[in-house]
DNA sequence: ATTTAAATTTAGACAAACCTAAAACTTTAT
DNA sequence: ATAAAGTTTTAGGTTTGTCTAAATTTAAAT
């Protein structure tokens, strides 16, 4: 497998959210920041390698090979972001990029050690669920904070988007996860939400709203 | 610079022994196990990039720059290999294709962190000097275990062939870096060694004699 | 000093991963 | 139902890093 196909896997399953639904040559493209046509190149090797269902104009799915090798990049993709952070200190904003690369790295043997290390983590910085070794993980029931109600009460337990950014955003206002929040009011006219996090009062825009996950608690 | 690039970097820089020698095709290609030809091609890109100083069937050595790169890189896969047997309990006979592949992550923060993590280590596990972050390292004043006459008395440092096998061997007798070294005696028939090594009496052949380091204590 | 052998370079080809432009297919709108 | 628009594939190229086979240069041997 080379480090291309690697990512094409994981592009068609993030895209996909992991279900087998079809995915669109255009969707891949635009995730991997490509051109179509590398899409449908690539399609018909990984095709040809049994890693996805391809038919002409219809669209692709992962087989389930190809699934359990999404998995296990995604696997090491979030192992060592907790590595980075929790061992190196590194900010849940820089972990990313540096990840793409280390996920690529051929061992079973360096990440079974490195799962032992971390203490088998089972959520990467920023509350993705880390598969194991065979590929399972546990959903999180959690919902968009966008989603709550007035008087509904959670923990933050993750970002939708985590770009750095938003990260960084997040960082300067004190909002980590782990975060108790709830929901004071919402205001109609913007969208906006008023909330107290961890007993200070916050105000946050509904696009602040719509990318962080909370669990509520009652 | 491309994993390619580097790995030719990094086989001009060992054959050469870090000295500025001009280096042959065939020996470079050797050490790459490729062809003279693809060595060649690489040469002449090497040369457009000025890192390495070329000129047609004279031969190759890095410039100021090329060296520096190989030192950067040699840096990481040492720093790696600490890493690995020091924090992932890796054997020292597992870590080396590995750490060829971690050699290659590209991020000037990940490898200063590790390097803190790891307490600024001066040598790798197989007793070879890491480059700091200016590409200086201090030569250790050791000598192969094959030129230490009868009574000379050293402690183990390094290994010249670090290979899987030798290691192995190593391991299997309990030979390990650090272990004190006392020659009894020579054997002129086949060159063989009577060593003492931690108050145990050893017997070992010129090939091992000659691909262990020491350090000459009196 | 030639001839022979070895080392090195060139020429031409190939696979991987990408691209652009054009053709083919599907979907949407009239 | 047909035309227009959007999507996807094909055709043909490019770059990187490799290869084989042939040509060239250098070194060794007679
Ligand atoms: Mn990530
Ligand atoms: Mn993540
Ligand atoms: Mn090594
Ligand atoms: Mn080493």
């Amino acid at each position: 497998m080379t480090h291309s196909e690697e990512n094409y896997l994981k592009a068609i399953f993030h895209i996909g959210k992991g279900g087998a639904n079809e995915i669109s040559t255009n969707a891949i493209a635009e995730q991997m920041e490509t051109k179509p046509s590398s899409v449908t190149d690539m399609m018909k090797k990984l095709s040809e390698k049994n890693l996805v269902n391809y038919k002409k104009y219809k669209g692709v799915s992962l087989t389930a090979i190809g699934k359990s090798m999404a998995l296990s990049i995604i696997r090491k993709h979030r192992l060592w972001e907790v590595f980075l952070v929790e061992k190196l200190d590194f900010s849940w904003d820089e972990v990313h990029d540096v990840a793409e690369q280390l996920e690529h790295i051929e061992s079973e043997k360096l990440i079974d050690k490195l799962d032992k290390l971390l203490d088998y983590p089972k959520y990467d910085p920023h509350g993705d669920p880390i598969p194991d070794k065979n590929g399972n993980f546990k959903v999180m029931d959690k919902k968009l904070l966008s989603e709550l109600s007035v008087n509904d009460k959670g923990i933050c337990v993750g970002v939708k988007d985590s770009s750095s950014q938003f990260l960084k955003f997040l960082d300067k206002n004190k909002i980590a996860l782990g975060d108790i929040i709830e929901v004071i009011d919402k205001e109609d006219f913007d969208g906006s939400f008023q909330l107290k996090i961890n007993a200070n009062s916050f105000n946050v825009s509904s696009q602040i709203a719509s990318n962080l996950y909370v669990q509520i608690t009652e």
